[in-house]
DNA sequence: TCATTTACGCAACAAAGTTGCATAAATATT
DNA sequence: AATATTTATGCAACTTTGTTGCGTAAATGA
């Protein structure tokens, strides 16, 4: 989906900024921590800015973060087939290469239902698998 | 198992520092944060000290990282019973309270294997759980 | 075009994490 | 037990990551 469109379905302002953010997104098909967006928009958009612009679209449901084991957590697009599978949930794993560091959502692949141990209500999941991704096979 | 085996156990020298921290570890049976280790240890451990303390461990096995969806990553201490569990893999989950943000190993529930889409080669599963925890229920 | 709302950029700060180096402490050797 | 060797610690200095306040600019609505 175009950018516009993304910050108009969310209710968010077209601004530079946000439009650059998500057009680095489209072409890159992986999930971005801040400071690789910061160095790709650099003299573009303010480090802050980027900040607050990913906390927003985080809110908004644009984008949802991708819990790492290193040190920043990383941005992905929510359902990238929106416009097909409507009632998107964000149970979907993510796969992270040991050696090149990407991660990637794994759209295809649902979090299956599993039983928790008692006490516990579960309500979100996060899975991660590590490993060694196509490119570096 | 006391601090003193655990260290000898991973061929690790037996200090002072390294020694409360695995106390602290042992007397709160939940993921600690450097950040929550260094408030603890106040005065006692340096600040880059545990750093370094919590990388050796890690490496020799003795803590296994937890990512975070936060501001940094927990550690949590290996294989519990590994006097009895002696093959002790480290895919069990970890459960995050959403209002204390404390964060638990689940380890007697292992994360099911599952068909991963082609082209990954997958080597080590980190599964988050978010929710509610018994305290905050 | 003008008023209003919201986002941006900048400065200043706080928190998290790293590196180098001299000294202290732990282990190995005699 | 004393000494040599190895390894860990503490401190300073620095980098990176994340936050807050505020005046200005830009986006939207009238
Ligand atoms: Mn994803
Ligand atoms: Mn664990
Ligand atoms: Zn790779
Ligand atoms: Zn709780």
């Amino acid at each position: 989906m175009k950018p516009e469109q993304i910050l108009i379905q969310h209710d968010l302002r077209k601004t530079q900024g946000r439009i650059m953010v998500l057009q680095e997104f489209s072409k890159h098909d992986k999930a971005l921590a801040h400071n690789e967006l910061q160095h790709a928009l650099a003299g573009k958009v303010d480090r802050v800015t980027l900040y607050r612009i990913l906390d927003q679209f985080e809110k908004k449901g644009v984008l949802h973060k991708i819990p790492d084991d290193e040190v920043s957590v990383k941005y992905a697009l929510c359902a990238h087939n929106h416009e097909i599978d409507h009632q998107h949930s964000d149970d979907h794993a993510h796969f992270k290469c040991n050696d090149c560091s990407e991660t990637f959502c794994i759209d295809d692949f649902t979090i299956p239902n599993m039983k928790i141990p008692e006490g516990f209500k579960v309500t979100e999941k996060f899975l991660l698998l590590g490993g060694v991704c196509k490119k570096c096979a």
